[in-house]
RNA sequence: GGUCGGGUGGCCGAGUGGUUAGGCAGAGGUCUGCAAAACCUUGUACGUCAGUUCGAAUCUGAUCCCGACCUCCA
């Protein structure tokens, strides 16, 4: 069994994981909210943890992946749910609301080649469960009521010895002395980082349900403190987000589940890092933002052209998801040629062949394909692995080429490196190749490729250039690519 | 102001107390009818100042700069 490390937040160092049940893993990744459409940096958290999620499948984990939707209780600064803006913005029905976005959010997984999660529960499925937590945490004598909204006693938490803070590296003295005037109930609180976890609603407010407290809405953190618990149990293996949710929206769950069940929700917590551009947060404000769809059709004026949705997949597993990954013209136009290179890659190796019993290279791909794997284990590492799947491009071009002798790798190496080439490309990093989108449909245009290679090849062997460089340059204008290698030609879209 | 994370070669982006990251771009070469592709070779580096050390870009301290978070955020 491979050894795998992971980055635990709680702690800030890496530690070895070790599930709770021998084999299975529960984990809980928040999922957006969705009251607006999906935004390029909400794609790169979730890729991430696809590609998590993905590789602990390949390690043979029974992984149960929950991954909720936010559908109500996320307020804005003006004290307005989310969801209930776009209602009344739109003249829509909040579900309504909540339907097109979360659509346009499962479109664009796919678009990404994301693994849909196994559990994708919605806030407002669990208003009972939620009420239920903050029943439990005000017996617990965690949270108190006034005027009809329930807030977690953050001080009273931490006079029982419990960390809150913990997580964020927040110390509640900061908290205590940090104001916010506009903070929506702010005087209702006892203290400052305290916060609702059940509000009563203004007379205006569309989404309500009934509570022993008030007519009113659960708060932000409670579902997901509510549907791990549900879903995973009151202690899980990992629980994952985007690093800006930290603080205050994990740091208030841990404090929830601390509160109703007095056990910490998750063993590992996983946090991703921001994608900025051009060295910046995305902003719309400050005009530098770019969505999902500009990027693939190069409708912006950050980008030269549009980028394949792999490409860009490609582009995030080439830095680390701890790290923050900085989106330019140029570093995308990099990931676009280097995917490419990949893909042609995969394809040369997929078509090699070798009847030799042993081969002298073997021992070196051995080492690079499990290489690959080590990174992977150490921290899911995808730059790593990249780069050590890389050093396999330059052997597998040469042996195509001739350059690196037929019988230097072995018939059974090969047949087990396409073999593990393709499960850590395809299964793994859930990456495919543009060229083959639609996969077979192109019989009818691969004769017709072939009979017109075949007619450029006559010309050549005849040195009817200007008959080759014809069919050359008109098959470029048409997009399509030929590529003279020393066995004849070889095409591509 | 508080907390956290960074500053790596032309651009991205890993990593490490002494040994090649990788991709893209650049240079030279091989191949080619010419190209393209491919292959080979190759340069450029670790913010600044001190300190620890036989040796630091990697550790420590100071300093400058950047980013994120601080109850809107993936």
């Amino acid at each position: 069994m491979h050894n795998l490390e992971v980055y635990n937040s709680l702690k800030r160092s890496k530690e070895q994981f070790k599930p709770i049940a021998e084999g299975k893993i529960g984990m809980y990744v928040c999922g957006p909210t969705v009251y607006s459409d999906v935004h390029i940096g909400n794609c790169r958290t979730f890729v991430s943890f696809d590609v998590i999620y993905r590789f602990l499948l390949y390690l043979g984990y029974k992984v149960r992946y929950v991954r909720n939707i936010t559908d109500v209780g996320h307020l804005l600064d003006d004290g307005e749910d989310r969801i209930s803006k776009g209602a009344r913005k739109h003249n829509l029905e909040p579900m309504e609301v909540v339907q097109r976005y979360m659509n346009g959010f499962h479109k664009m997984m796919d678009i990404f080649n994301t693994k849909k999660p196994d559990i994708e529960p919605r806030a407002t499925g669990h208003i009972l469960e939620q009420i239920e937590m903050v029943q439990a945490i005000i017996d617990n004598g965690l949270a108190y009521e006034k005027n009809g909204s329930v807030y977690f006693n953050t001080k009273k938490y931490l006079e029982e010895g419990k960390a809150y803070g913990e997580l964020s590296g927040r110390k509640i003295d900061d908290l205590l002395s940090m104001t916010r005037d506009d903070l929506k109930n702010q005087d209702e609180k006892d203290h400052p980082s305290d916060f609702a976890i059940w509000i009563k609603a203004s007379p205006d407010h569309i989404m309500r349900w009934n509570a022993p407290w008030s007519v009113g809405f659960p708060g932000w953190h409670l579902e997901c403190s509510v549907m791990s618990t549900k879903y995973l149990g009151e202690t899980f293996d990992i629980h994952g987000g985007g690093n800006d949710l930290k603080f205050p929206h994990h740091e208030n769950e841990i404090a929830q589940n601390v509160g109703a069940c007095n056990c910490q929700p998750a063993r590992y917590w996983l946090h991703t890092n921001m994608l900025l551009m051009n060295g910046r947060k995305m902003s719309k404000s400050e005009d530098n933002s770019i969505t999902p769809q500009e990027l693939f059709s190069g409708d912006s004026k950050h980008i030269s052209q549009g980028y394949h949705p792999m490409a860009l997949r490609f582009f995030m597993l080439q830095s680390h998801y701890r790290s923050t990954l900085d989106l330019t013209d140029d570093a995308l136009k990099a990931a676009d040629k280097g995917f490419k290179r990949l893909c042609d890659a995969r394809k040369t190796l997929m078509s090699l062949e070798s009847s030799s019993a042993n081969g002298s290279k073997d021992q070196e791909i051995r080492g690079i394909l499990d290489g690959a794997i080590a990174e992977m284990c150490d921290d899911f590492n995808t730059p790593k692995a990249l780069a050590k799947i890389f050093e396999l491009v330059p052997i597998i071009n040469s042996y195509a080429d001739g350059k690196i002798a037929a019988d230097s790798i072995s018939q059974e190496l090969l047949a087990s490196a396409k073999k593990e080439f393709e499960a850590i490309y395809t299964d793994v990093f859930g990456l495919y190749d543009p060229q083959e989108e639609g996969g077979g449909s192109h019989d009818a245009l691969d004769k017709v490729m072939r009979l017109v290679l075949d007619i450029r090849q006559d010309a050549r062997t005849n040195k009817d250039w200007d008959t080759s460089d014809k069919i050359r340059d008109g098959l470029a204008a048409a997009g399509i690519t030929v590529k003279d290698g020393k066995d004849g030609s070889s095409w591509s879209v």
